[in-house]
DNA sequence: CTAAAAGCTCACATCGATGTCAGAGGCAAG
DNA sequence: CTTGCCTCTGACATCGATGTGAGCTTTTAG
């Protein structure tokens, strides 16, 4: 497929795959004219890079850690380097979930509040 | 207490604080010179104007939602925005949680791999 | 008093993924 | 052939929190 057809079919900008290819996360063959042709499963391949892209990741680092993902196989040392980003991403995990917790805890706060009559310039 | 020991403290840049201010996050009392002057509440407030960047809201959210964080009170329409960022953090959370079980299984084949023998380049 | 340390403002730099625009070429349908 | 849509490259713009440096004033320590 082309890559209008890759970017309709994942919801990603034509911009950003040319931008992954230049990263040299995602390859393409090129017709004689030069146009990128994919196979079908580029698309599973780009939701990967998403996914990546949406944990944290930069593009130094998918790079790196994409074939290993795609393998299911890795060196020591990326092997590290993988449990380095898990624990990033265990702790981002955390700081989220202590942030939503709080605004839980005001959102509860402020609903029994609106309840009762009270709100925000009232005393 | 002044700029540099409120940074100190926090663990957060003067640079930052200046910033917080100027977005009015922060408020300071000025001294007769100019400098800036903090009470000691203020550690807490930076702590959690910094929790509320890590959860990804942005300095005009924050602005909006700090008062009813800090009051515990909020009218009906700041409710919604704090549901709203609530959900969104949820949604993050989620996001997260499935890189770091992807990154998971990775690690975990990878290991089993490299334990009977196998690895990266070998077949 | 003096020198170092800290504070002030203003302004410009940075990083990274993505948007956007320009100009040119490719390709299918009329 | 022409029209319209897709694609190409290359370049510049964006956003937002923070870094950094200059030039100057204030505070503090010796």
């Amino acid at each position: 497929m082309r890559i209008g057809e890759l970017a309709t079919s994942t919801g990603i900008s034509v911009r950003s795959l040319r931008y992954y290819e230049e990263q040299d996360l995602l390859a393409s063959r090129r017709s004689p004219s030069g146009q990128r042709h994919y196979p079908a499963s580029a698309v599973d391949r780009v939701r990967l890079i998403q996914q990546l892209y949406a944990a944290g990741l930069s593009s130094t680092s998918i790079r790196e850690l994409l074939p290993c993902v795609v393998d299911g196989e890795a060196t020591p040392e990326l092997l590290v380097r993988l449990a380095a980003e898990r624990d990033r991403i265990e702790g981002k995990i955390g700081d989220l979930a202590a942030a939503r917790d709080r605004l839980d805890t005001v959102i509860t706060h402020a609903t029994t509040n609106l309840r009762t009559g009270r709100h925000c310039r009232a005393g």
